[in-house]
DNA sequence: GCGACTTTGTGTACGCGTTCACAAACATCT
DNA sequence: AGATGTTTGTGAACGCGTACACAAAGTCGC
């Protein structure tokens, strides 16, 4: 019933997460001059294991030769399309404090499917400013430049408060992926993509499986949860 | 049977990961001066479905109270010292880039639970300047300062080629939790975490949902380009 | 004190992702 | 060409995490 012949099976996201890594091991065979590569080395290059490479590759088809490996080249364009960098997406970065700073000045982004198009920032001393080559504009005239440059992905830089206002003009004007660097949860209505990057959180974690892998000294556990 | 009587249940890795968000929306709460709030208000603030945020709370024992709710305060506390914040982590900053940088003067850091006690960078220009508050080191100094300071976290934000060195580094002088900002994997002995932040492959994986999302046919692909 | 209402904690079912293990498919050597 | 070795692609089993639905346990009003 569900006979759609010109639609491919859904990619997983959970490999859709791992073709990033993939492409970044492949460009770096590619630039080694390697032409083919086994599941076994691309897996240990990317730090996964070989059969879960195996598997998430043969969601975008059988690209692989038996008894052989994979085309390096060819299975970096593959991914290349498969994950839509095969244009550049036009990305506008909200908040150029430091972290907006580092992340318009990431090499890797233009070089990857992306551009920077925008960089936009609320303090009047910074808004005229060129910054990697691009000048700051006005949070004000958010609206139309994201319409005049076609923005397709927000970057959302910001403090926590201003985020979740910032993310929903956005939205208003058509932008259906953003990127929030803000430590805070948002709310996007459904068709939108908000992928969460958060530093704090991140320490966080590794705080918790520090604190279990220290030899000494975590003496507290009631222990008195059995009740008849 | 599984019967360890002194270490307690072990807490998903799924839902260690969001603690650092219920804890998150449990200050805004208790800035607010709420005093207790239900499952489903407080899912709600995180971004999670009750059931799940129920679920999760379970697993640190029953801090509820039923008809009422949580106590935010309680419950804020009992999560800081599950995640082990309790005290102060030491934290090592290697690499003052632009996100260097932004990460020292990352406020939230120090009123959570970690204490930048190292900034460290190759480029002699930096060493010695004051950033955030803190003498920038040399990397050369790593082992001697890492030591004296006894950091426990280590934050990699240097380009992807100096990584794997450096963190063999941290590693060989006791450091056992890593936060890798660098575009790569690293290579770890048993016993040490790794956690991996990447602005590229978050962007390329809106970049993938947001092809899907296309409405109209950007058909620019080949469809063919075997050549038998 | 007792019934009605609210909210937690959890038994249970389900779906997704990972891993193992192996047959199919290709290359190479004699 | 046939035997041998290598590597992919995948069926099947397993484990983890999520979602549903409800009993248990509390509050509140009278």
């Amino acid at each position: 019933m569900i006979a759609d012949p010109a639609a491919r099976q859904e990619i997983p996201d959970a490999t859709v997460a791992r073709l990033p890594q993939y492409l970044r091991a492949l460009s770096d065979l590619a630039d080694r001059g390697i032409l083919s590569v086994s599941s076994e080395e691309l897996a240990a290059s990317a730090g996964v294991r070989s059969a879960k490479l195996r598997r998430d590759l043969s969601h975008l088809g059988s690209y692989g030769v038996r008894g052989v490996g994979y085309g390096v080249e060819m299975l970096a364009h593959e991914i290349t399309r498969e994950l839509g960098l095969a244009r550049d997406w036009p990305v506008a970065i909200i908040g150029v404090g430091h972290l907006g700073h580092a992340l318009a000045s990431y090499v890797d982004l233009t070089t990857q499917g992306f551009q920077v198009v925008a960089l936009l920032d609320r303090d009047c001393e910074l808004i005229g400013q060129v910054i990697a080559g691009m000048v700051v504009g006005s949070v004000d005239d958010l609206e139309r430049i994201v319409i005049e440059r076609g923005v397709a992905i927000g970057v959302i830089a910001t403090p926590a408060q201003p985020a979740q206002k910032l993310c929903d003009r956005l939205v208003a004007v058509g932008v259906r992926s953003v990127l929030n660097f803000a430590p805070c949860a948002l709310s996007v209505p459904e068709g939108v993509d908000v992928r969460k990057v958060d530093l704090s959180t991140e320490l966080q974690i590794l705080a918790f499986h520090q604190q279990r892998k220290s030899p000494a000294g975590h003496r507290r556990t009631p222990l008195l949860e059995v009740a008849p």
